[in-house]
Formats: C-alpha cells, sequence, structure tokens
RNA sequence: GGUGCUGUGGCCGAAUGGCUCAGGCACGGCUCUGCAAAAGCCGGGAUACCGGUUCGAAUCCGGUCAGCACCUCCA
C-alpha cells in the first residue's frame, strides 16, 4: 500500500515518493488579502490541509509553504495598470498595508475555526521583492524577459521553443500565440501570451518599490516561483492549489522556474476543484458570494440558518478534492447532521470501558469490523479519498451505538479490537481529517449538566414525570437536549 | 470560437468493466419508550438520451442534449 496522488501535470495517479525523503516540501497558493474570504476559499486550504496532515502522519518532515498575496496584480487587459489593492484602500481610506493586515487577520480567524494547521512558513509578497527582482534579472540576463517603459514580460514565445508552455493547462502555444497579432497593437507586450514579472507603477500608485526599470511593484507569478525556490529549493515535491490557477498562474510558474533553475520546479501539481453556488464558481466577478462571515453567522440571504466551520469542513470532506462540490442549505443541513452523528458515536466509542483480556463472542463481527478499519487508509492513500473514508466510519457507527444500546454484547468485539476502533476513530477523524467536536462542552458546566441529568434519572425512576420533564423541556428552550437512554441514564447535548 | 471537465435515487455525493451502484440527509414500516428524542433493524427508489464494443458497462468508444471551468483577476 502506498500513497498515490493524482499529479494534474500527467494526468494520472502517481505513487508518491518524495525527492528527499524523509522531508517533504510542499508550496499551495494563498489569498490574496484585499479581500474577504469566502466559501469557495475553504476548499483548498483545507483540502491541502488534509494533504500536509495526512504527509505528518506518515512520519515526512514537512516544510509548508503557503503564501500571503499582499501586493496588487492587475487589471485587464487594455486598461491602466492598477494595484487592486491601493484601489480598495483608497474607498476605504485606509493604508494599503492597513487593510492588508486587516484581511490577513481575518483569513486567519477564519481558517484556525476551521481547524486547518498552520504552514510552517507564511510568506508575503511585500516581503520579497527583492527575491522577485533578482529573479527577474536573472530571466533577463538569461535572455527569456524585456524591459519595455519600466516593465518586464516573460517571452512566451521564445521559451515556447524550447520548452512546453501549456502542458499543464492543455494549452496549445499556436493557439495562445495566434491570437497576438490581433489584439497587440498598442500593447508593450511582443506576444499576446507574454505575461509581465515586473510592472511599472503609474505616479499615482500607493505600493511601489524601487527597481533597475523604475518605480513599480511585481507581477503575479513571479512572487510564487521567488518564494517557493527560496524556500523549498529549484525542485520540490507538491504544489497544491485550485484548477482555476492552474493557467497562467501556475504554467507561468513553470516557466520561471525552469528559465532561472534550468529544472521544472514541482513533481507532483495538485489541484482542488471549485465551489459552486447554483452551478456557478463561487467569486466576485459573479456576484454570489458568501464570505466565511457571514456563513458562520448565518447573516446572507441565500442562508437560511449559520453553519459552523466544521459543519463546512465536513461538508468539503464529504466529497472528493477534484470534483465538483455545489453549495446548498439541503447540503449544509445533511453535513451538519451527519457530522453529529459521528461525533456522537465518536463520544460513545470513547466513553466504553476498556476491559482487559475480551475474546471477541462474535467473531463474524469482529472480523468485519476489523476488514472496515483496513480499508481506511486505503481510502486516504487513494489520492485522499476523504469520501470513502468518511463512509468508512459510518458503516461502524451502528456497531457502536448497538454495543452502548446493548443491543450487542458488550463482549461481542475483543479488547483488542475496541482498543483498535478508539484509536483508529482518533486517528482519522482528528488526526487526519482535522474535525474536532464543536459541542464539546467545559467543567463546571459539564458538572452542572451531569447533575440535572441525574435529577431527571431519579424523579423518572420515581415516576415523577412534572419534574423530569420540566427539567427537559426547560433546558429544551435554551438549546439543550436531554434524552433517556436505554440503561435508564439520562444524556444530554447542546443542539 | 479554442481547450478541458461533468451529467448517478427526493437532496448531497462515492464507485471508472464483473459480487446487490458506498456513505450522509430525507422518506416509509417496525422495535425500544411514561411521553419525547436518540438509537437499532428492515425498506423503497438512480447511473441524462441514442447507438456501439464486450460473456458482462455508471465505468470503454461514437453521437445527441444539458451544465460547468479555463482562455482576463480568480481558490
Amino acid at each position: 500500500m502506498a500513497l498515490e496522488i493524482y499529479n494534474s501535470y500527467s494526468r494520472r495517479k502517481e505513487v508518491f515518493e518524495p525527492i528527499n525523503p524523509p522531508y517533504v516540501g510542499m508550496y499551495v497558493c494563498g489569498p490574496t488579502v484585499s479581500g474577504e474570504s469566502h466559501l469557495g476559499h475553504a476548499r483548498p486550504y483545507i483540502t491541502f490541509d488534509i494533504v500536509y496532515r495526512y504527509l505528518l502522519h506518515l512520519g515526512y518532515k514537512v516544510r509548508y509553504v503557503r503564501n500571503i498575496t499582499d501586493a496588487g496584480h492587475f487589471e485587464e487587459e487594455g486598461r491602466e495598470a492598477e494595484d487592486k489593492i491601493s484601489k480598495k484602500a483608497l474607498l476605504e481610506k485606509l493604508e494599503p498595508m492597513e487593510l492588508v493586515q486587516k484581511y490577513t487577520n481575518l483569513f486567519h480567524w477564519a481558517f484556525r475555526k476551521f481547524n486547518t494547521l498552520d504552514p510552517t512558513i507564511e510568506p508575503t509578497a511585500t516581503g520579497h521583492i527583492v527575491e522577485q527582482i533578482a529573479m527577474i534579472e536573472d530571466l533577463i540576463a538569461k535572455g527569456y524577459a524585456y524591459e519595455v517603459n519600466g516593465s518586464v514580460y516573460f517571452d512566451v514565445e521564445k521559451y515556447a521553443k524550447g520548452y512546453d508552455y501549456g502542458k499543464l493547462s492543455g494549452r496549445i502555444i499556436e493557439d495562445l500565440l495566434e491570437t497576438t497579432r490581433i489584439l497587440e497593437s498598442q500593447d508593450e507586450k511582443r506576444n499576446k501570451a507574454d505575461f509581465a514579472l515586473w510592472k511599472a507603477a503609474p505616479p499615482k500608485h500607493i505600493m511601489r518599490w524601487k527597481s533597475p526599470w523604475g518605480d513599480g511593484f511585481p507581477g503575479w507569478h513571479i512572487e510564487c516561483s521567488a518564494m517557493a525556490t527560496k524556500y523549498l529549493g529549484s525542485y520540490f515535491d507538491i504544489h497544491g492549489g485550485g484548477m482555476d490557477l492552474m493557467f497562467p498562474h501556475h504554467e507561468s510558474e513553470i516557466a520561471q522556474s525552469t528559465i532561472c533553475n534550468a529544472h521544472p520546479p514541482v513533481k507532483y501539481w495538485m489541484h482542488n476543484n471549485m465551489i459552486t453556488i447554483n452551478g456557478k464558481k463561487m467569486g466576485k466577478s459573479y456576484n454570489n458570494v458568501i464570505t466565511l462571515t457571514e456563513l458562520f453567522s448565518g447573516a446572507h440571504p441565500l442562508l437560511v440558518k449559520a453553519f459552523s466551520p466544521m459543519t463546512i469542513r465536513f461538508f468539503i470532506l464529504q466529497t472528493h478534492y477534484r470534483s465538483g462540490l455545489d453549495f446548498s442549505n439541503d447540503a449544509l443541513l445533511a453535513s451538519e447532521k451527519g457530522l453529529r452523528r459521528l461525533f456522537d458515536a465518536y463520544e460513545i466509542l470513547k466513553a466504553l470501558p476498556f476491559i482487559e483480556g475480551v475474546e471477541a463472542s462474535d467473531k463474524e463481527l469482529d472480523n468485519r469490523i476489523n476488514t472496515q478499519l483496513d480499508e481506511l487508509p486505503k481510502y486516504i492513500e487513494d489520492d485522499f479519498n476523504t469520501a470513502k473514508v468518511l463512509a468508512g466510519l459510518f458503516e461502524i457507527v451502528p456497531t457502536i451505538n448497538s454495543i452502548k444500546d446493548k443491543v450487542i454484547a458488550s463482549d461481542s468485539l475483543s479488547s483488542a479490537t475496541i482498543n483498535r476502533m478508539k484509536q483508529d476513530f482518533h486517528v482519522f477523524i482528528e488526526e487526519i481529517l482535522g474535525l474536532k467536536n464543536e459541542w464539546a462542552v467545559e467543567s463546571p458546566f459539564k458538572e452542572v449538566m451531569n447533575l440535572l441529568a441525574s435529577i431527571r434519572k431519579d424523579a423518572r425512576s420515581k415516576r415523577d414525570f412534572h419534574t423530569s420533564d420540566k427539567i427537559r423541556d426547560e433546558l429544551a428552550k435554551v438549546g439543550i437536549e436531554m434524552k433517556d437512554d436505554k440503561d435508564g441514564g439520562v444524556s444530554w447535548n447542546l443542539q
């Protein structure tokens, strides 16, 4: 059994073999912090959190680099080059760095709630201007970039003569170059397919840096190449991002790094699919964005209620990362209930008493559970099929509940199997899938609730239903549910 | 227009040639129960359409229809 990753570059699954075991270098394109993160952004960072977590689980020493894009990009062709961030800053009357800080903080806040692990390095574009300039100088020196009016462009046509520009994204270079002649006239670029490495800043542009070509700011693609090279070297294991970044962003990264480092930069390219809403990709240009703060609070016309970070994480993990995923209230509602069911069973499992030396009285069931547990690693190793992992866990849930309800004898399963279930559930639910119980409660609230449960239990045994129902009904009003268990006990949980 | 992807039950979604097509949610029946909730058991019902390859296809091939993504900032 070995981890297999779907490599977007070769378009097939490949066995994962690190370049320099036990080290693994992984670069993931991070957020542009010119605005608030939305539901769509949750997908890549949760997807690659799973990748990171699983690699750690396998014992690799992973350097996980995820950038913050805090310098602006360009607007569309034909318009004056403009820094998105400075434009918004004028509107909000904030310093550019103040704005960037605000959204960076918000991003961190949201993804802590999603329980994603922090990257080991989170470099900013503005903090690596020097490295980017150095890389551009190198590209010019090697003859693959040219300067025009203080801006520098990458010469795609020249690159394409010796290398396969377009392989990653399935582009045909002739098509890219052909459209050139039509639109070229007043453009600085030699070919439309060329992309900017450095842009001269117009006088009003707030974010600007000195460079050999005058004041300006870096192009978008160069930041990732420069930072990935700096922290992961000229050839590293995994590069991830949304599939909308394949072209031109990742294609251009490959071109830049290949020339500078004399080697293609990445062994395994991974791309997650999009989250859609009513079938359309969520994005600013579509005007269908639900931000994460709106999602968590329910404050959006499209939302019937607030959805918790774990519900969204679970929702995303129920689908394979390369499949499309469509948002709907019904789907989120279903995820919310499913997640609850999984955690209820997990809590029951954790609370099962461990008795040493029990032989399984139901060998068939015992074998079946072990077989099901054996499947879990196979699922995750199959290109991170979290949907199958969750399905596999759910298949064991009825057995756990049945043991609790004494529908199945407590000695049906051997001590070893019970132990293994506890261990595997912990590893898969918490360590690998990164799910956590949002309903967990702390002392002394927990003790108070246990006391109330005990009072209800006593009242019921005396058939004092007035008291017992009063406790249950009043608690229900404040969102706490009390349930009578089969064994005569009373349990409770937060709604 | 170019390139690529997708179309699975009421909803969300696994599974790419072969035991009955996972799992979650919803729904129906039953059990348990002071009532309730939960839980357990059982159940129905899907591979867009047409044709082909094959002993056998959701899965491979061709066509039709529908939808999406990228080609411009985009997770």
